[in-house]
DNA sequence: CCAAATAATGGGAGCGTTCCCAATACTTAT
DNA sequence: ATAAGTATTGGGAACGCTCCCATTATTTGG
């Protein structure tokens, strides 16, 4: 009754070949006999051979596995980020491994042991908001095994790494209020262990500087992305003597919680206090009034981490050079 | 130069023991010297040995891993399920690899190849909505790998599945919208080999008949969950000489959709013309006029159909019973 | 027609574990 | 003190595959 599955060697005793043969067959080497290897490729068709990738690996030392490692499913960010590498990842014949480390460093750093246990052949990661120390990343490029960033990176890690230009579209972001006649442009800002959140609010601090509007601080507020926070940040902003007349937000659902406590306030938007966004959520279109914000080729993101990734695994790991791939966004005005 | 990874017999070289005595200290098996133990323990931490699981797994023929495949990552939907998955997962000391289907048959059979050759000790899945064939899900069954279906199910499979119960959601949205005193009620609905559509679609008519409302065909429409065609149907509906004062969605994008196309035209939600959706995702409270939805426990979902996978890989599995678990919904009422 | 090259195949070690069985050391009851 | 455990450790086959090396069969040039 046991269900042994067909073995090399089952196919080689049954055509009376050596394992040798059908395993140069089957890994497609060439010096193989055209007959004998159409009998063998038909035979292992015919009885639904799977090859065990367990053995294969423990040989090879390699898995044909990639990790990819993301902060969070909840948002649209990773997912598509994710679709975007998936594809070109199975194309290149690896298989992906996902994890979320739910924001959770702790479960970041076990997360990376799994992928390390599994022997992936290079990782893909975002980090979580909370992750300062970055040991059990340089762990993977200490062993050899390529390792890109993307979007949450660590900047001091010498590796490649893919992020949007937050620097620009942050300016522009905020360009685009100064534009509209806003004077007083508030910023809810990210924790600044993020270097997202630095970028972004360095575009916000250069595009104030270049028209001459006056840096004040008690405008800028960076808090640890826990959304529930905003609602108090909004209103302790609002209830400033002299109060902004419009808000910069780090990202849509940061601009969203805040037009929720803005609308409470029975405030109009934009006449009394504009909004801007950063990432084109799906939701920021739908929401009334519809947010403007920053877009970002997120699929592209996932995709050319991938392939960065890729190329890594292919060539000659020691002379990696840290790489920065930043691709642009785009301002999409709505309300 | 070679980074070769600790091995067990280096341990057991190095502290002069017989590998034996090292693989039963580090799998935890009981006929052991406590200090010979502590020894190996200790040791092992020092050089920071990985096993490898590989070799394990060829031995073992287990994997330690367990897969899931789902149709699509864009809608909250999934990832929330796959977080409560992964949860129930990891506490019970398996890995998790995740594959997306991408909506399409083919993709859903290419994945279900790589788990099985990635040997994964359980699968779980939710099918696309192009899926009618079976025999790629079918072929774990056959091999004693266990299986669990969640929401997205076949019906006529021998196997576990968890669902929510559509029916009875779906019957009271409609009940609600026969309440607030609707007549002519429309339903966007689902592909019917989808039986989470046929499900929603009975608990529609289900309703109607409670209330001795007439059923009118020509008020239920089913599409295949594009959502670009939603604004075509729902087009439809309102120009029918006798048009719909509500309409029930299979699910919030649909819903959604349908409200951008009715705000199109002019017309008031919910005087004119009422919406329910099914999901309650993020967005439909967000949105304007708030969506009155049926949300389901999506994260108890993942969990449910982990744990109920978990019990199958503990379990001798010759005595498979095809349990369904249904989990209640809830009607949400906002405008 | 034979040596030498080429093509095709076979043999077998080794990857890092697990686990059964045997060997040894140490107790305990007679 | 001796037989008969019991606790602890060691030996080594097996898992299924890859790949180097050796062997055999076939072809080619001189």
């Amino acid at each position: 009754m046991k269900s042994h599955q067909i073995t090399i060697t089952d196919i080689a005793k049954q055509l009376n070949l050596s394992k040798s043969t059908v395993s140069r067959v089957l890994t497609g080497h060439p010096n193989v006999n055209a007959e004998t290897r159409k009998l063998i490729l038909d035979y292992a068709e015919k009885v639904d051979y799977q090859k065990n990738l367990f053995a294969t690996s423990l040989v090879t030392q390699k898995s044909n596995l990639i990790g990819i490692i993301v902060p969070e499913f909840i948002s649209s960010f990773f997912p598509k980020a994710i679709v975007g590498a998936q594809d070109k990842i199975s194309s290149a014949g690896f298989n992906l491994i996902i994890a979320q480390s739910n924001e959770s460093y702790e479960t970041e750093v076990s997360n990376a042991r799994v992928m390390m246990a599994n022997q992936v052949d290079g990782l893909l990661v975002s980090v979580t908001k909370e992750t300062r120390n970055f040991d059990h990343l340089k762990a993977f490029k200490r062993k050899g095994i390529p390792i890109v960033l993307f979007n949450r990176i660590c900047e001091d890690m010498d590796v490649p790494k893919v992020v949007v230009d937050d620097y620009d579209g942050s300016f522009r972001a905020v360009e685009h209020l100064i534009k509209i006649g806003k004077k007083r442009i508030a910023h809810l800002a990210g924790p600044d262990n993020l270097s997202i959140s630095r970028r972004r609010l360095n575009g916000y601090y250069a595009a104030l500087r270049k028209y001459n509007i006056a840096i004040d601080e008690e405008l800028v507020i960076s808090y640890d992305l826990t959304m529930d926070k905003v609602k108090i940040y909004m209103n302790h902003l609002l209830n400033l003597t002299n109060p902004p007349d419009a808000l910069f937000a780090i990202n849509d659902p940061t601009a969203i919680e805040a037009i929720q406590a803005i609308k409470k306030r029975g405030l109009r938007i934009p006449e009394d206090i504009a909004v801007v966004g950063f990432s084109n959520d799906q939701i920021s279109e739908l929401i009334e009034p519809a947010l403007t914000t920053v877009s970002q080729p997120v699929t592209k993101i996932g995709e050319t981490a991938a392939e960065m990734l890729l190329h890594l695994i292919k060539t000659d790991i020691s002379n990696w050079k840290s790489i920065t791939k930043t691709l642009s966004t785009e301002l999409i005005i709505r309300k």
